[in-house]
RNA sequence: GGAGGGAUGCCCGAGCGGCCAAAGGGAGCAGACUGUAAAUCUGCCGGCUUAUGCCUUCGGUGGUUCGAAUCCACCUCCCUCCA
């Protein structure tokens, strides 16, 4: 199947200019293509994984990525989206977070291959010499204002409380540069994006059109809704998911996609997963079979897990898993698994002699799964304290050695998902 | 510059001298149900050596009182109206 008819069959174009010409493009040669990522915070976010997955089908298909880390263009900040103007990050900061962001895409993209091999781009490396009048001079006078206030992300901005400020107008002018830039340097003639980047992907369209330059193209995939249609990429709690495992643990990051409603299974599935769409269909079926058994549920977290942390992560969280919602006991895993498990639960460190003495199980509690003394008491009060998955209901339980379900380790659980381990050493 | 109104527990918000660890809602936690879902229902929801006990908490500092979140003074910060 020709790669663009791929693309719109999993859901992945929002708009795409051109698409005729493009697919004539794409059919006859390999191309280069671009996707932009700010540098507003040390690592990216699930909302970055969608230009990524658009790049890396390109370079499966036979296409080279560039990857370009806006090292220029997070100094100005992105109106594209945002009611209010930013708050502008300071050069340590950017350079802090360029050098985070290129350490993941890094893992995401295949950086070795001789002829779809990615490359990495900082915008600032061809913006920062330029002078401002000759930037004035050879790339404003190309785009008339009026044009520029036609664009979605600048009138609700004009039409905003806070308006907009010179720089932040100027934002879609650079993001054009860079596209010309990199036709010029790297014969980059696509450039992919979410859907709020089209306004300024199209800029640069115009602009290399403007210019009697090589006729450029843009794609963007929709933005990653959920069925409600509210934006993806928090947990339950409001906490972004990020991919550095740092912020966001791998567990965490598993568990998010797991925990995905059947309604928007499919679609993520078809999004971000490799296998080919028969296969998914396939599965899908299977899944609205007995969706108790959540089998795209687990296809996708596994797909997007392993691709982002790799697979020896997902062995270890799913080990993990069976211990916490399934029947595993922690003596039921081997040692390798035991290892990855004890990484991904919180755990609280014993000395062996302590332990050996007798604890009471609500000190124990008060320093794990509950807030305090008291929070432990009525957590067993309610039935809610298990020790190796067996429920105590005395509040003066005594953890001794023989609580001890492996040679040094035992695992409290507070009701249903909450888990702690607790090691004697 | 003048005149008022307000600041309460994680958040919103009632209380306006003792019955106040402080109504109600939200969030959170536990239980039932379940697919590690959603919704619903039930209980809990400051801390402590679990006690009709003690300690800390109602913007801050002092004061009045046997007793203050509640009254008074000053201070800090917010809001509204008038100039």
């Amino acid at each position: 199947m020709a790669l663009l008819d791929d693309l719109d069959r999993r859901g992945l174009i929002a708009e795409v200019t051109h698409k005729d010409e493009l697919a004539k493009l794409l059919a006859a040669q390999s191309i280069t293509l671009y996707a932009g990522y700010d540098p507003t915070s040390a690592s990216l976010h699930i909302g970055n994984l969608v230009p990524t997955i658009l790049l890396k089908r390109f370079q499966l298909a036979g296409h080279r990525p560039i990857v370009l880390v806006g090292g220029a263009t997070g100094m100005i900040g992105d109106p594209s989206g945002k009611s209010e103007e930013r708050n502008l990050l300071d050069d340590a900061t950017i350079a802090f977070n360029v050098a985070g962001i290129r350490a993941q895409l890094a893992r995401l993209l295949d950086f070795d291959d001789p002829k779809t091999g990615a490359v990495m781009t900082n915008n600032a490396d061809w913006t920062r010499g330029v002078g401002f009048l000759e930037f004035l001079r050879d790339t404003g006078k190309y785009l008339t204002i009026n044009y520029m206030m036609g664009k979605e992300s600048v009138r609700t901005r004009l039409e905003s409380e806070s308006g907009i400020s010179y720089t932040e107008f100027s934002y879609m002018l650079l993001q054009a540069f860079d596209f010309v830039q990199l036709s010029r340097s790297h014969a980059c003639r696509l450039q992919v994006g979410g859907s709020d980047q089209y306004g300024n992907i199209t800029a640069g369209v115009e602009l290399s059109h403007k210019l009697r330059g090589p006729q450029l193209f843009g794609l963007v995939a929709p933005l990653l809704l959920d069925s409600t249609g509210a934006k993806m990429g928090k947990t339950a709690s409001g906490e972004r998911i990020w991919l550095d495992p740092e912020c966001t643990r791998p567990y965490d990051f598993y568990q998010y996609w797991f925990n995905v409603p059947d309604a928007d299974v499919g679609r993520l599935l078809r999004l971000f997963s490799l296998r080919p769409l028969e296969e998914l269909d396939e599965l899908l079926r299977a899944h609205d079979e007995d969706r108790a058994k959540r089998l795209a549920q687990t296809e996708l977290a596994r797909a997007l897990t392993s691709w982002v942390h790799g697979a020896t992560a997902v062995v270890g969280i799913e080990a993990a898993s069976r211990v916490m919602f399934g029947d595993t006991s922690l003596k039921d895993l081997t040692s390798a698994e035991l290892e990855a498990v004890a990484d991904i639960l919180p755990r609280l460190d014993i000395p062996r002699a302590e332990l050996a003495a007798g604890i009471p199980l609500i000190d124990i509690l008060a320093r794990t799964v509950a807030d305090s003394k008291n929070s432990a008491r009525r957590l067993i009060t309610q039935g809610g304290a298990y020790v190796n998955g067996t429920q105590i209901k005395a509040t003066d339980h005594t953890l001794t050695l023989a609580d001890l379900v492996t040679e040094t380790m035992l695992v409290l659980r507070s009701g249903k998902r909450s888990y702690h381990l607790v090691r004697a050493t």
